[in-house]
DNA sequence: GGCACGCTTGACGTTAACGTAAGGGGCATC
DNA sequence: GATGCCCCTTACGTTAACGTCAAGCGTGCC
């Protein structure tokens, strides 16, 4: 009734999702195996809908930032007991703001490798002037990497 | 004895790194069978000097921001063979700027992980607010995270 | 001498997150 | 009706990063 949004009666192959995602169809099951997912059946053969899709996004999103698929599901089910009682609500919200403190420090970690990082860079690019100055990657060669990262962009899905 | 932890010429058992660090005897062996450490030997015991306790640093920092072991290898032989030769300075530098846009990437997605789980909370807060505010964490709760927080920040120092 | 500690080196066990191979059903197409 | 393609399940294999014994050496202490 509310949601015309996002044409809600679409449905999914697994190969569909696969080939969007960037993902095997051994992973998916593997996902559905620990409970992650649970598609519906045509049959022998699953059926996805947008909500399996969705939760197939934070699936992925949640593992490029490092979490388990244990903890994954974790917070996959606090999404979706949250339907039920208010007090199984205010343990998630306990447990949301938790993984945001986590993931704040995370980041400042990452912040701190990149530093270090640049300041490696830094010190070899002072040498290199240096030294050898032919040496030096230019302003070609930077384009390169960066089509490449947006090609990686386009794709919507990165495969590490 | 009593000794200044910035004192180049001070040693440390693998005990003591353990303790500091918060890791296993067996962690620091691995990495030495890995070939990210190689400590010097008094008979058979490992003494690990400022240099190794330092790289020991960079494994953990490596390792909280998701690097493999083997990607940390890489970089910290990078870091070693820049003594060498300028061309060699050269790939290194084109790898630091991988690494830095591949962690730039990461910590956007923690940003976006963030960002819906704070999403979360405050659909969460907003329907506790009208259902039962009593359940509302207040500011004592907070203060306790906060405190939890500042801990593991204090063990983060040491470590750093 | 005997004992407890801490260090050492193997060597096998464990967990997570899949990969891969084997065997089989359903449906379209040649 | 054989071929090909996609799907399924079951089950064993793999890699990373250690954990967990087992057995032994060296040292200080009673």
């Amino acid at each position: 009734m509310t949601s015309d949004l996002r044409r809600p009666e679409r449905t999914f192959t697994i190969r569909n999702l696969c080939v969007e995602f960037r993902v095997t169809p051994r992973a998916l099951r593997f996902y559905e195996d620990k409970g992650l997912l649970y598609p519906a059946r045509e049959g022998l053969n699953r059926v996805y809908n947008h909500r399996d899709r969705a939760r197939l996004q934070l699936i992925l999103r949640g593992k490029r930032v490092g979490l388990s698929l244990a903890e994954i599901r974790e917070i996959l089910d606090l999404y979706d007991e949250n339907d039920g009682g208010a007090a199984q609500m205010a343990k998630s919200l306990k447990k949301f703001r938790e993984r945001i403190l986590a993931l704040e420090a995370q980041r400042d970690d990452i912040d701190g490798a990149i530093e270090q990082l640049r300041g490696g860079c830094d010190r070899m690019e002072r040498q290199l002037t240096q030294l050898r100055p032919d040496l030096l990657p230019r302003a070609a060669d930077y384009d390169q990497v960066l089509r490449a990262r947006l090609d990686g962009v386009a794709d919507n899905a990165r495969a590490d």
